[in-house]
DNA sequence: TGTGTTTCTCAGGCAATTCACAGGTTCCGC
DNA sequence: GCGGAACCTGTGAATTGCCTGAGAAACACA
């Protein structure tokens, strides 16, 4: 079932409409609190653990609908807990945390059971989308909710990654595209750069504020070049996306 | 839950109609007074602490459903509070202060729950609007309450930072908005220069009373010109808005 | 390794915004 | 009707915030 926040964004609920229930497992600290900051954000119901063994206890008593699982854990390898975790959870899908340069095989080994992964450093964004998608598509939250994203003639969809305005096809980069994703997830809401910056981009970005305005300018160019812009900058607050109209 | 003060102000309640709860968390008395008057006169329940161990104490018997939390406290860092609260109160949402210029470095990530922040020095407008903003989001206030003021014909939205009346479109600057909000949170009621200059202009404005006068004539000739005018003033006393009928 | 793409920094330019100042207008008591 | 206080508003200067071109660095992929 999908239901509309106060805040005017869509949520997945369980089919009973209680929230969907996440189990976040890492060793550091910091990580699951910038997660679960993150999700609870989505109206889900979040657990987390920073060991294998915690998360196997966890899993057991918390029964959630999908895990957040880093690969590199202090008490045991990625796969002896996420074999452990599968022995309780058969059918809960998993989303892998990994470094990027540890990007093995094996990992593209796992996600063929349908579950997913991102690497460290990511965005909140990708995890948010990443999470919504395996969810969704593990049918705990209601199969109807579907992934496309429309605010007036603009489209999105997360699965397929397409972005079209009035019927053409637009092509993004992949930071445009998670920053478009934002803005269109919060349609008629005025988004800080500071947020903006918080949710698009890694949580270990040290650069300059002005790439938001960058990519603003970037997504115009292709979304409102020679049209009613659609994007639009209150001075001194950020941005915010509204249909045309 | 909202509900109507014997000011004919709206004012946040629990679903439970008992008033909302704050906690305010700052090292300078000055800040934690100015912060704790403005917070009360929303008919909000206001606690304060000057250090983090305080905060955390007070946090754990007071629970309180938002925290006005300063990232630079003498005996612990922000982040530190911040962690040690989230572990007392995980679903509390945060309005950060921060310096101006400590916007680069620290502020990462702060704001990916739905947190904010408001740099110092901020004007307590600013603050109650986000304060308000957070507690209608995070669901402890009734979710019908919405982001919409409307007086006769004249509607602003907080969300959105849109402003019309009459359906007209009507632009306006970050000081103009913050001043017509606050007129239009208090209608039909006499605001004198130095109660606008207080609660708009930021705490360490130094500069002429007049402003005032100018940006409520900037504001008239924006909503009133060539209507009914909506915005009064009161020789010697202040200004006042109201319906225009 | 080479080529095209993407990300990001830097800095110049421009326009919106804020605010002081000062002269003009309105109001009110007498 | 007069004078002074309170208020209004035009002008312009300083500042701020935003936009965007150019190019360097990192990356992706063959």
């Amino acid at each position: 079932m999908t239901t509309t926040s106060p805040q005017g964004r869509t949520e997945l609920l369980r089919p009973d409409g209680s929230p969907v229930r996440v189990l976040v497992v890492d060793d550091e600290q910091s990580i699951t609190e910038l997660l679960s900051m993150a999700l609870r954000y989505e109206g889900w119901q979040i657990r987390s653990a920073g060991d294998g063994t915690g998360a196997v206890q966890t899993a057991r008593e918390f029964r959630p609908d999908a895990v957040v699982l880093d690969m590199m854990l202090p008490d045991m390898d990625g796969l002896a807990v996420l074999g452990r975790l599968r022995r309780e959870l058969p059918d809960v899908p998993v989303l892998f945390l990994t470094a990027k340069d540890a990007l093995e095989d094996r990992i593209a080994g796992l996600t063929a059971g349908g579950d997913d992964y991102v690497t460290k450093p990511f965005s909140l964004e990708e995890v948010v989308a990443r999470l919504r998608g395996l969810i969704r598509r593990s049918g705990a939250a209601d199969r109807r909710s579907d992934s496309t994203l429309v605010v007036g003639d603009l489209m999105l969809d997360e699965d397929s990654h397409e972005v079209s305005r009035a019927g053409d096809n637009i092509h993004l980069t992949a930071t445009e595209f998670e920053l478009l994703r934002f803005l269109m997830r919060n349609p008629r809401r005025v988004l800080s750069k500071a947020q903006i910056l918080d949710r698009v981009w890694s949580y270990d970005f040290g650069g300059q504020a002005n790439v938001v305005e960058l990519y603003i300018s970037y997504l115009r160019r292709k979304i409102d070049a020679g049209r009613e812009p659609m994007i639009h900058t209150r001075r001194g607050a950020g941005y915010l996306i509204k249909p045309a109209a």
